[in-house]
RNA sequence: GGUCCCAUCGUCUAGUGGCCUAGGACGCUGGCCUCUCACGCCGGAAACGCGAGUUCGAACCUCGCUGGGACCA
């Protein structure tokens, strides 16, 4: 048998982290498993439905490295199978017409509530045997009045449900539309899906799902129920946690091998091991090392991730993806820039978390003009320091080479010069060059920007004490 | 309120009856390295929700309680 996994997200809103999440655990398990990943997109509520976020969730998926297989798939466009289904099964006797109205159910409800009974379908029309001419009906399942239905997990293992807490559910609406629980079993049942992995807020609809595929006589797949993402207030993941769109990560200046290994290490684990490739996580992926408690969404380890991944990952493929953070930052990507972005990687690979950090940081290797910091202006480019700086010029003006052992016996004589330590006279110049009193090594600094740029800056601070 | 699910450091987790005086990672923290900041390295604090039971022995099994969550209303 080929495993065949799906994704089916409404689109309803942006792809998030647990949605991400979800479809990666299905991804993972049909790749691990040689099989088929389907993209099935819910989009039956046609009121909430928007395109835009059907790209969003489609442009999520890429970014994140979730190739599908088959689909995308649209519900929209598959009402006549629906329809199909539920005629089928009305004529199999596992479904009946219901001509109550809505707000007659509601009444009813209202009723069994205020009697302190459940609020479900008190099944009014079940056994009606007329059939009235022209009064619009929904369809409703004709569900199990006693017994129970049990499943396995594959997550949680053995769950079970007493049938008289499901009611009969409506399948399709008067105007002919399909409801939720029936459409999903219908995809999954024709489209061939044998392992159904989904977030927990599922394990309440799966009862009602199993007694459709037995009414339809369709092979009942494997579930698992995947913990939800919780935010730090421990309650499902939504908006007000923060970012809504996976694609929103990527522009903050995530990688997405990054977000993709922090998401499968929220929730699942293999031993002791944090990190993880895309083609490691293929091999190493199980649902038996899912864990069954919610997880809660904690940014400092995956900022800690995307720094490890712009460390290790190759320098060329960093470099690429920094430059539409320096563009954004006015920074035009010309010849020049081109040449310096690998030099200014190397040693702002060991600072940055992000690449968005990264280019703030990288900003001063490329504007002469760059504002100074405040407080470190106020500190270094003082009168006092004036001597260190203007020792430095002229050293650095005669220096023949710019190697490092020349550019350490500069300092080094400055050092002498003035009786101060390395700390002392190399702030100064930090500022002068950088315009802040934290950057990468004050040689990296000066060799990355070359000689002209140095003396400029130099110059340029000496001009902003006197002033 | 009903149903279902869950419960190890702040967080992600390892752990499936003796290997646990509970391991790793992020974060926090002390130190080393050092031209600043990082990186790196060495160290530290930090958890089995509670109560019964089963057992020679329980983080691991059973029950209850408490707490949390999801769904439905």
């Amino acid at each position: 048998m080929i495993v065949k996994t799906r994704f089916a997200p409404s689109p309803t809103g942006n792809l998030h982290i647990g949605g991400a999440r979800t479809a990666l655990f299905n991804y993972l398990f049909a790749k691990k498993n040689k099989g088929i990943f389907v993209l099935r997109i819910e989009d039956t509520d046609i009121e909430r439905s928007k395109e835009i976020y059907v790209e969003d969730i489609l442009n999520g998926l890429k970014w994140l490295g979730i190739e599908w297989d088959e689909g995308p798939y649209f519900q929209k466009e598959r009402m006549e199978i629906y329809r199909d289904y539920a005629y089928r099964l009305l004529s199999n006797g596992y479904a009946y017409r219901c001509y109550c109205t809505p707000e007659e159910v509601e009444e009813k409800r209202r009723v069994a509530l205020k009697e302190g009974k459940k609020p479900s379908y008190d099944r009014t029309c079940r056994d009606r045997k007329d059939h009235p001419e022209g009064r619009p009906y929904a369809i409703r399942f004709k569900a199990p009045l006693s017994g129970e239905v049990i499943f396995d997990d594959m997550i949680r293992g053995r769950i079970t449900f007493s049938c008289d807490e499901l009611d009969d559910l409506v399948i399709l609406r008067s105007d002919n539309t399909p409801t939720y629980n029936f459409t999903v079993v219908v995809d999954d049942a024709s489209m061939g899906i044998t392992h159904i992995i989904r977030g927990d807020d599922h394990i309440n609809n799966t009862p009602r799902q199993i007694l459709i595929y037995r009414a339809l006589d369709l092979e009942i797949p494997q579930f698992a129920h995947v913990p939800l993402i919780h935010g730090k207030d421990r309650t499902r993941l939504s908006k007000r946690h923060g970012a809504t769109s996976l694609l929103e990560y990527r522009d903050e200046g995530f990688m997405p091998e990054a977000l993709m290994n922090y998401l499968a290490r929220l929730g699942w684990a293999y031993g002791d091991q944090e990190v993880f490739s895309k083609e490691e996580l293929i091999d190493k992926f199980d649902l038996s090392h899912v864990g069954k408690s919610p997880s809660i969404f904690d940014m400092d380890k995956l900022l800690w991730l995307n720094g490890h991944y712009i460390k290790t990952l190759p320098e060329d493929v960093v470099a690429e993806r920094l430059k539409p953070f320096l563009a954004m930052k006015g920074i035009t990507i010309d010849d020049e820039v081109e040449r310096k972005v690998p030099l200014v990687l190397k040693p702002l690979k060991e600072r940055a978390k992000t690449l968005k950090e990264m280019a703030d940081m990288a900003l001063f290797f490329f504007q002469d003009d760059f504002p100074y910091d405040i407080k470190a202006k106020d500190k270094f480019l003082t009168p006092g320091n004036l001597g260190i700086l203007d020792s430095f010029l002229k050293g650095f003006e005669a220096l023949t080479s710019l190697n490092e052992t020349e550019q350490k016996r500069l300092i080094e004589r400055i050092m002498g010069e003035f009786n101060k330590k390395a700390v002392d006279v190399i702030q100064p110049i930090r500022v002068a060059l950088s315009g802040k009193d934290i950057s990468p090594g004050i040689f990296e600094v000066i060799t990355i920007l070359g000689r002209d740029a140095v003396i400029k800056r130099i110059k340029r601070a000496i001009d902003e004490i006197r002033a």
